[in-house]
DNA sequence: GGCAAACTTGACGGGGGCGTCACCTTCTGT
DNA sequence: ACAGAAGGTGACGCCCCCGTCAAGTTTGCC
């Protein structure tokens, strides 16, 4: 009674698709339990504040699992942070490549980015929460920004000459600022309305960066 | 030899001006090595991991004499963004109000913020590592980032005329965030170039408010 | 000079986290 | 059906933090 009930431990979805084995799906599922778990955890407290077992805490697994699966906290907000800001950066550059007009680099590449924070709302909490914290520790700060991409993408625009020639890094960052800022006010309305996220930012960026 | 060693403790300067009092003297010292040893330490490891101890140790003081200026870690993070993201608010809205053109209400903004940041780097070190725990903490946003201020401002400046009627709330909060990004990325120039930051965010932000 | 008030000190009991590992259950392959 | 591999379990030893408080030191004042 007192062993193997992990199976039925993760809050997530079955995943007894791929590889019908037993074992594999128990792995996957307590892998992903405790990724949720630790996604809760970072968002309500902190990763500085957050300790192995109050991840372990609002899982069904023991402690000792744990360690079977991470070597420990920071393993876990990495695996996060790459899984879940790695798909941000890749939709929203994505949305920039198929912009055909300078407007619309702009508007859709914050509307790409605020629809994925409406997506997955305990992971937006993790990101604005530990966002100084996963800056830290990733020393590239452009991981969690995915401001370099930007900033590669403006140059490009400015050499096609569809944009105007600004400080091109400063003002990836300022958008990126502008949209980390304007996106946690956002999910802060009820309901949110990345609409009208969306049409701020826009004028004001498409205003100041339009050809003179 | 084991106690009152206290007064030669505070790694900053000697305050002994008003009410000669040498009591009076070592208190003042003793809450400011504490201060300056929790902004070291809170932009080293973040607020979440540290402990008083952590605070203590880099000081001359006892573990015991921290409890006679602060009840707990957080009374410190308190009173240290009480006294410093209040500063950067007041002198930000400073020159807003001394502005006179809508070009000079923008850049002169940022120029403040910027310039304050150069002044106190490990105060603007722990405020970027812990935002989001400041933000958490005081639930109001805006204590942290002034953009309720730089809303009313703006709202002002749209009923004069000055400035295009935009959404102001989330234009001030797209400000506050650029400023926040642009900031920390110039703070890693070397030497960082707050001239440059301005203009940045200037040319931007003027032309996407410029009177259409 | 001398005494009381003010303050500092650091050891202490209680609490809890860390990573490990011997033991036990469950799954898999034959 | 069964044996062995895979993997879960949770108590354990070690470490450190918390907030307190009795004892000791320094200051202010008469």
């Amino acid at each position: 009674m007192t062993a193997g009930q992990a199976s039925a431990a993760g809050g997530r979805g079955t995943a007894l698709e791929l590889a019908g084995g037993k074992r594999e799906a128990t792995k996957q599922a307590n892998r992903a339990a405790i990724l949720a778990a630790a996604r809760e955890v970072f968002a309500d407290i902190g990763f500085g504040a957050a300790t192995v077992r109050d991840i372990v805490r609002r899982t069904e697994l023991a402690t000792g699992t744990f360690y079977n699966y991470f070597p420990d906290k920071q393993s876990v907000l990495v695996a996060l942070v790459e899984e879940s800001a790695g798909e941000a950066r890749v939709r929203v550059r994505a949305a920039r490549r198929e912009a055909r007009t300078p407007e619309a680099f702009v508007r859709d590449g914050f509307r790409a980015y605020f629809d994925y924070l409406l997506e997955d709302r305990t992971m937006s909490e993790l990101l604005r929460r530990n966002a100084g914290t996963i800056r830290a520790m990733f020393d590239e700060p452009s991981l969690v920004a995915g401001a370099d991409e930007l900033a590669e993408d403006l140059r490009a625009a400015v050499e096609a000459g569809l944009v105007a020639d600004h400080d091109v890094e400063y003002v990836a960052a300022a958008m990126v600022g502008a949209a980390l800022e304007v996106g946690t006010r956002m999910l802060d309305g009820d309901p949110p309305d990345p609409e009208r996220a969306t049409e701020a930012l826009a004028a004001v960026f498409i205003g100041g960066l339009r050809r003179s």
